[in-house]
DNA sequence: CTTGACCTTCCACCGCAGGGGAGGCTTTAC
DNA sequence: GTAAAGCCTCCCCTGCGGTGGAAGGTCAAG
């Protein structure tokens, strides 16, 4: 299998696929004789796994580490059961992050409503966002 | 007041009140006859209100965008309050996005209990993450 | 006069997951 | 035989908000 039907099969791109190789979450292939990529169903199932993973929230990295593990001490399960745990616990914090800067949010935004534009204070930008905030949290990076 | 000293009072670095400059966020200040940059009072106060907006969520295009509005035509209340209304709405859709991803995040964590490691399949990396997740959603990027 | 703190510009880099395109082979279809 | 796909490597670009360092100018104290 070329790596465009490879692509094509695991709905990705080749672009992508040749990525993933240096990115390290796809083992190298065989090469034609022309030195074309030769793939075999192994790649396909990996890239599923790798498609897989992604959509549960491993960074690449991750799942590189995942695929050492297994490698190197077999069924990386308990591995990835923790990998697991760490990510449900960073989108908890992460969701509450949100939560909480949502509310500011709205709370100016109410607070704009009742706000004459015309008083804006010259010095200011913006009254709508006052500056001295007492409730500024540090920027809430949203990673 | 140098570089220096506008930083400390700000709580930043010179290095990024420079940044700021070149974002555009921050307006090229007099220069000493040395070259150094003397700001003023206005430069703490618009720092303020960087840091105010960066804590509601506006990135540095938007927040650049609304000191143009407002050197243009006047109190920018209105595009502040839109941009709000926006965000809140994002912060919707995104924490909603989260929230689904714990819960599979969530749900595969569970199924790894109730899995006999021995029995990972040697085709599959692991079968905690079933390759053919029929709950895959497209890559849950989290912009 | 020299040391050290402070400032200047410019250039490069971080993470993250790829995308774009150049320049050059190989394979395929007609 | 020739044109069109397809593939190869290589390097640069994206967005976002900065951070790091090099090479050099300036200012105050000792």
């Amino acid at each position: 299998m070329r790596i465009g039907e490879l692509a094509t099969n695991a709905g990705l791109t080749a672009k992508t696929i040749r990525f993933y190789e240096t990115a390290g979450v796809l083992p190298e292939p065989e090469r034609q004789p022309s030195g074309y990529r030769d793939y075999n169903g192994s790649a396909l199932a990996r890239l599923r796994f790798v498609k897989a993973a992604q959509a549960a929230g491993l960074t690449l990295a991750e799942i590189r580490q995942v695929i050492a593990v297994r490698d190197l001490s077999g069924p990386p399960c308990r591995h990835v059961a923790d990998l697991l745990d760490t990510h449900a616990a960073d989108l908890d914090r992460r969701i509450a992050e949100l939560a909480a800067l949502r509310d500011d949010v709205q709370r100016l935004r109410d607070r704009a409503k009742s706000l004459d534009p015309s008083r804006c204070d010259d010095t200011a930008v913006c009254h709508v966002i006052p500056a001295d905030d007492p409730a500024a949290h540090p920027p809430a990076r949203i990673p």
